[in-house]
DNA sequence: GTGGTCTAGACCACA
DNA sequence: GTGGTCTAGACCACA
C-alpha cells in the first residue's frame, strides 16, 4: 500500500508524510483510528524507526494524528488531511500552469493534457 | 531580470540553469548571442563562480550554449530551448493534475484554477 | 471533578497524583476520609489500574494518605497536602516571574497578569 | 553563555531551543547575525550534531532563524523572538497563578512573591 | 508493548 | 567548510 522510493531526491520521511497524509484522508487504517507503531511500519518499510518517527511527529505537529507514549499513535478526531491535500494538490497545479504560461504554452496545451488526465479517470472508474 | 532564491531548497546552480534556460527560449540576451561571463555573472549574483560554471556546464551538456575556451559563452545555432522548457512544464502540469485527481479533486476545481491563471494572463497582456 | 488529560506530555500518573493532593487538600472525598479503591477509581477514569497504583503510593509515600491491606485507602490525619501544594504553586509563580523577568518582562505587565487572574476569581464567587 | 541541564526531564534539543530563542531575543551573536555551525555548537557543548540538528530545525520553523545548506544558519531578519518569549513567559505566569488561586492562594501572597522577584531586579541593576 | 530522546557515525549535495 | 538525511542501536518513562 505504502510504497516508498529510496533513490527519490525526496526525503523519505517527507514521503511518509505525504502519503500517510493521504491514507488518513482517504479513510484507510483500522476502524479504531490507530498507525502502525513506529517500530512495526519501519520494519515493514525497512527503514529506520527513528525515519518513522520523524514523519509521524510531523503529522502530529500539523494535527493529522497525534501519539501518546506508551499507547500508540492515532488518527486525530477533526483532521484536516483532506482539506490540506486538496489545497497543496491545488497549488502545485496553480503553479504549475502559471509557470509554463509564463514560458509560453497556451490554454489549449493546457486543456488538452487536463483532458487526457481526466479521460483516464473515466475509464479506471 | 535574473532571480535567484537563496534560502529555498533547490539549488542556486539548478536555478540558474533553470532561469538561463527560461530566458534563451524567450529570446532575452545581447544580438550576438554571447551570455554574460561566468566570473561577471557570478559578480552581479553575489554567488560562487562554481556555481555558475556547473550550470553553464550543464546548458552546454543539453546543447543549449556552447563555451569558446579565452571567448565566452554563447547561446547555441539551434538549441531548442523553447521545447524542452514546453515538455517540461506540459510534463510537471501532467503530474500535479494526475495527483491531484487521485486525490478527490474534481475536474471543475481544476479547471477553475486553470482559469484564473489565463484570465490573469488576458489582463496583464 | 478529576479530569485527566490523556494526550498531554505529563503522565498520568503525575495528573493524578496532583489531581487527589488537591482533592484533599479541598476537603473533598467522602466523610470517613476513604479514598476510592484502586480498581474503582482505575475503571472510572478509564485508564490501567497500575496507573492508579502508582499515584496512591507516592501519595503515601508523601504521608498525605495511607493504605491499609484488604480495607482500602484513607486520608492520613494529619497530612499537609494543603500546606505543600501552596508551597508548590508559589514557587512555580516565582520561577515564572524571574523568568519572565530576566527575559524582559515589566513589572506592570505582570501586575495586569495577576489583576485579570484575581478579577475572575471575584466574579465567580 | 549556553547552559544546559542534562540530568532535566527537559529534552536537551528544547532547552537548546528556549536558550537560542532567548539569545537572539536578547541581540546575542554576532554582526552578520550568523549562528554557531551545528558541528561547532554541538562540539562546544558537548552533544550530538543531530540534537543542535533538531533545535535549528525547529527554530527555522518557528522564523526564528533560516538556515542555507552549504553556507551555514543565521537569524531572520523579521523574527519575532522577542514577541513569543513574552508572551509564553505571560502565559506561564498566568496558568501558575490561575492554578496558586484555585488551590487557595491569596493575592497578598502573590503579590509578596512578585515583590521579592522585582526587588532582587532593582538590587542587580 | 508504546512513543521519545540521544549518541555515534556515515554519506550526500552544495558553496 | 555547511546543513540535511539516515542507519544502528541504546536507554527512558509509561501503560
Amino acid at each position: 500500500m505504502l510504497q516508498l522510493d529510496l533513490q527519490s531526491r525526496q526525503p523519505i520521511y517527507e514521503q511518509l508524510i505525504y502519503n500517510l497524509s493521504e491514507m488518513v484522508s482517504l479513510g484507510i487504517f483500522s476502524a479504531e483510528g490507530q498507525l502502525p507503531s513506529v517500530r512495526t511500519l519501519a520494519r515493514d518499510l525497512g527503514v529506520n524507526p527513528n525515519t518513522v518517527q520523524k514523519a509521524y511527529q510531523e503529522l502530529e505537529r500539523r494535527g493529522i494524528i497525534y501519539s501518546v507514549a506508551g499507547k500508540g499513535s492515532f488518527i486525530a478526531a477533526n483532521n484536516n488531511a483532506f482539506e490540506i491535500l486538496c489545497r497543496q494538490n491545488l497549488e502545485k497545479i496553480r503553479d504549475a500552469v502559471t509557470e509554463g504560461k509564463r514560458t509560453g504554452l497556451s490554454r489549449p496545451q493546457v486543456d488538452e493534457v487536463i483532458d487526457s488526465v481526466y479521460k483516464e479517470d473515466t475509464q479506471h472508474d
